[in-house]
DNA sequence: CTGTTAGCGCATTCAT
DNA sequence: ATGAATGCGCTAACAG
């Protein structure tokens, strides 16, 4: 209860001599500092922050939104956010959609509140461009494309769509099914792009980046090797039990199937399955996981995998972040102009890619994460 | 950037009137609501919610601290507890203290300096009964004991450990190993206690209540029909590794094993071990896992867990985070003493107990939710 | 029913 | 080096 003004009176000073203190900026000579901490300390005196919010327009706080923390994948990537949020000083508000009635707009709506600094989007958003292009507040997003004014970090999915087509492809497989999330979703005209790189994909602002990349890459490449493929499709990501369901089509639908490309969720489910129906991994059958977060190594055998560097990704979200609070503010203050911000940051990630929009004077920057393959019991050499 | 004097001078009329337009509240003729919807409207105008916190000494977000999310286990009691918080039109900060280098401590300090409106505490904490005493803001403590004025919700554990060695006793084994986390963190006085029911435990606040709790209850019921027990310990549950290295040691280190209980993750790695080894399951070897989350259903087979309500436990948190920012709000308007809000809580959940102090008013409240066993692949009926 | 005004608790110019 | 005054943007008495 005890307020600044509490402590001014106490110690002898005024008001500002006590601000000084507390944040220690400034020039106090040492006998009212002592005089000040002293009556601090008898008031039991807290600095309340709500004030000075109200005062700086900011709370440090970014919202976090992500599917679901069932997922061990956005699970783990919201404890390595907090993480890097927090060396920066900042907090993390976590919303999980499914767990929420309200959906990302909730979120969006405390950012233009001011009660968040800045929006992390990690869930699939069915807002048009033209609703993130309005916002004019930070956000970064994961994996997918928003609009021209919002920076992505990714996985690179090109990559990780050819390693596993190659293994497959050096193992000899002839009739591979993969497991993924319902690809209406996504933008089918990425269809003809999936073999550009990282900067050709990035300067396609009109497509998504979502991780169903990889499938569009793998198919390709195994078509190209001349081995059959299918797609088995789970719905709904957050019901766990349709893993299982997709588990048992693969082996129901396709009795010659000898490779299975999934998600790490899907993938143990498989394992699981074939235990059951006494398929023998990898002798009978090869499966890879798609991300490689631990559930691969707490299947009922070790799941080779590719695995999506989580960290990494983690860290240039929170990179971008900060730069995009940075940039808002400057444009808040009036100096610098919208386009400034951008050059700084492009020289940071090796695979960061930068492409301008002379019109606009904004940029939209795609940052690829590597993606690595993981050989594990799953597979044969 | 348009402030609600912005609204106010272009609409025509005054502040306030615009006030009561955004909160919907008090009186206003339908002209003035049309004009100043329609200069809102125009002005782009969105309130600033740090102002609103400031005036109400509210943030309307909860800290939720959590070890890790990694676990299955937090992950989705955080997820619970952040969708009900949300039905409140609460918000969640999410800690997890594995992610972050300051502690918990910062928590509290963001509950002092009123950015948070109350702290749900799920992690365990070293700090002193007299610390968290000290603090006079809302706390909820999650299945463990932090002192007098903070209420608990928890499993019922002692059930959990029946329920484990009643299933066991019943197959026939003679040499049950459990797996579980250090022990020595927990009160070994406690030991002596074990048989008591939740009643009686929640009247010795001088105790905690964590999950560990079970594996006593466990070991005395097993000895008691003359089984064998043994116990290895997992020293840190943020490194997966060691669940690993707990397996394996559970069939170096005791051969003639023929029952393992273990938290989820621990099962799973010896299912797999149990693979590798050629030992069967449930032939050989009896697997019972303690939480029972999606692990145990993605595991190398479907596995026989004791069950946490992880919905029922985040609902009722919530509820007592809603009475705790409550009472604290009475108490600092100065009307209604600490105990009173209490007594309209201890009805509403079954298994709720109350202690109540009449020295200082304040009970001790343990409130905990029924676990169940389910039987699954791992177990012979 | 609407407008005027005084804070909410702190940070920060400016004088001194 | 220190203090008095002003404002951050909004809410809620109170007066009209």
């Amino acid at each position: 209860m005890a307020g600044i003004r509490d402590v001014a009176k106490k110690a002898g000073v005024s008001t500002s001599t006590v601000s000084l203190v507390i944040n220690s900026s400034g020039y106090v000579s040492d006998k009212m500092r002592a005089r000040v901490t002293a009556a601090m300390e008898e008031l039991n005196y807290i600095p309340n922050d709500l004030a000075k919010n109200l005062y700086r327009g900011r709370t440090n706080t970014v919202g976090v939104i992500m599917p679901t923390l069932q997922h061990p994948f956005f699970a783990t990537l919201a404890g390595r956010i907090q993480h890097y949020l927090d060396t920066q000083g900042l907090h993390a508000i976590l919303c999980s959609t499914a767990d929420q009635q309200t959906g990302e707009t909730q979120y969006v709506d405390m950012l233009q509140r001011h009660t968040l600094d800045a929006v992390i989007m990690g869930s699939h958003s069915t807002l048009s461009q033209e609703y993130w292009e309005s916002i004019k507040r930070p956000v970064v997003a994961f994996d997918r494309y928003l609009c021209d004014f919002i920076p992505t970090v990714g996985g690179d999915h090109i990559t990780g769509g050819r390693l596993v087509a190659k293994k497959l492809i050096d193992t000899g497989v002839q009739h591979v099914v993969h497991i993924g999330g319902p690809r209406g979703r996504y933008h089918d005209r990425a269809r003809g792009e999936q073999l550009l790189n990282a900067r050709e994909l990035s300067s396609r602002p009109d497509s998504s980046f979502p991780t169903v990349r990889y499938q569009l890459v793998l198919e390709d490449e195994l078509h190209a090797a001349g081995i059959e493929t299918n797609f088995v499709t789970v719905e709904d990501l957050s019901d766990l039990d349709l893993f299982h369901k997709a588990a048992s089509a693969v082996f129901d639908d396709y009795s010659d199937v000898d490779a299975v490309v999934a998600p790490d969720l899907a993938a143990a489910a498989v394992i699981q399955e074939a235990r059951r129906r006494g398929t023998r991994i990898p002798e009978d059958m090869q499966v890879i996981a798609y991300d490689g977060t631990y559930v691969t190594t707490f299947a009922g055998q070790q799941i080779s995998a590719v695995v999506q560097n989580l960290d990494e990704t983690a860290r240039r979200l929170v990179v971008h972040t900060m730069d995009e609070i940075e940039r808002y503010e400057k444009i808040n203050r009036g100096d610098g102009d919208m386009a400034q911000s951008v050059e700084s940051v492009s020289n940071e990630h090796r695979n960061y890619v930068s492409v301008f929009d002379t019109e606009s004077g904004v940029p939209y920057r795609f940052d690829a994460v590597k993606l690595e393959y993981v050989e594990r019991e799953t597979t044969k050499h």
